[in-house]
DNA sequence: TCACGTTCGTTACAGCATATAACGCTAGTA
DNA sequence: TACTAGCGTTATATGCTGTAACGAACGTGA
């Protein structure tokens, strides 16, 4: 049992749980997150409601592991854009803070706004359980926060700001420009996915690009 | 029963449904449109859930009445806040189209934005009830799509553009201008009202007047 | 090879929600 | 005053989440 190769249980327990996983992605993506139903996925596998508790401890969460499954997906994608997994250790690279911007910081922000785009309007009701409407009370588990600042980190850095965007004053005008980034591709990108467009002559690729265009540095 | 005066049987049904959405309304904002339950409303009013049935087709269209119900306030806000009820008479008015922004558009568009982001900020949910995740499938009726043009009517004319923004290709930068407006606004207000910008050193006001100021006309 | 025990899926059931049907009461109305 | 439209009730069908208890199967270790 000590020994590394798992034995055929656990290995049946994982594909039971990837094939539960990927019908709740279907079902959310088909009808949004709450026509997410258990029963549902259930007969679809052919077995019974009850037989998924064995593997899910309940809607909500399985829900919450989609959620984390989405940001975990979405912050390797923007990582691996923005090139390698900066932000863990912006201290640590030879770039230190309150300076100039990296030696590529448009490359490196086209690249993370090119793939959050190419990854929303491929998933996006993806996008929007990440971004969309919360439910009011709902308190999302530390690892999600963890998540978003991950995803958040290269653009931080790519506008010469300290790691942590919590820092209550220091970040100044990098965390401004930075959070204009966001808010500015967030702002179509959120009106496109959610389909807001529709019927209106807007060319939403176009808007997104010239937004991005709007905030990347000078070279 | 011809005369205009209604009836104490009239009176007491509108009386009725006005509270039933007004609880409807506590418990959206509550816990969002996913926790709407008619039963928890009927007890609430201390009648049994088929009381309501009464007075509404069923869960869904009272969630239906609830958005147009949103968006007519919207509509009402943003046009009085614009200045009389711009849009619907644009061709109508002296501007005529294509032609330069209006004797006030600067201000016009800042006092449009300013109600938006204090009715957005009064009421979170009912803002994204109106732009935030939308059910896939979901068709709105054809009340709410009117209501959407009559909100970004006033922003379309102010930019200086013919009234119909579905129009296919003449409306060119007006109404590539009026949607950046759109865009970088709601970038910062729906992420605001998600409750996104938490424990993030950011100022949500400061940023939607940045914003605001990046896209008013010269004046 | 065989007995054991964990794991899994089942049925049964409790609880809560939407929604419909049928009944009876009440209060306007003619 | 008699009538009837409108309203709220109980009863019921249906579908979901989630728990409990049972039984089968299969990998594990002797």
């Amino acid at each position: 049992m000590l020994d590394g190769a798992e034995g055929p249980r656990a290995r049946y327990r994982r594909q039971v749980l990837a094939e539960v996983r990927e019908r709740a992605w279907q079902q959310v993506e088909l009808a949004g997150a709450s026509a997410l139903s258990l029963k549902a996925i259930a007969t679809d596998m052919g077995m019974t409601a009850p037989a998924l508790y064995r593997y899910v401890a309940g809607r909500d969460e399985l829900l919450t592991d989609l959620v984390l499954e989405a940001y975990g997906d979405l912050a390797e994608t923007v990582e691996a854009a923005a090139g390698g997994s900066t932000g863990a250790d912006a201290s640590a690279s030879g770039r230190g803070r309150g300076g100039g911007d990296g030696p590529d910081a448009a490359g490196v922000l086209r690249r993370a706004a090119t793939a959050l785009r190419d990854w929303a309007v491929r998933h996006p009701q993806r996008y929007l359980l990440l971004y969309g409407t919360p439910v009011p009370g709902y308190r999302a588990p530390a690892e999600a926060t963890e998540f978003a600042r991950r995803i958040f980190a290269p653009v931080l850095a790519a506008y010469g700001s300290s790691a942590d965007p919590a820092g209550p004053a220091d970040a100044g005008p990098a965390l401004d420009r930075a959070v204009t980034f966001w808010t500015r591709l967030h702002g179509v990108l959120s009106l496109e996915v959610a389909g807001q467009f529709t019927g209106m002559a807007v060319d939403p690729a176009a808007r997104y690009a010239a937004e991005l265009d709007s905030v990347l540095p000078a070279d």
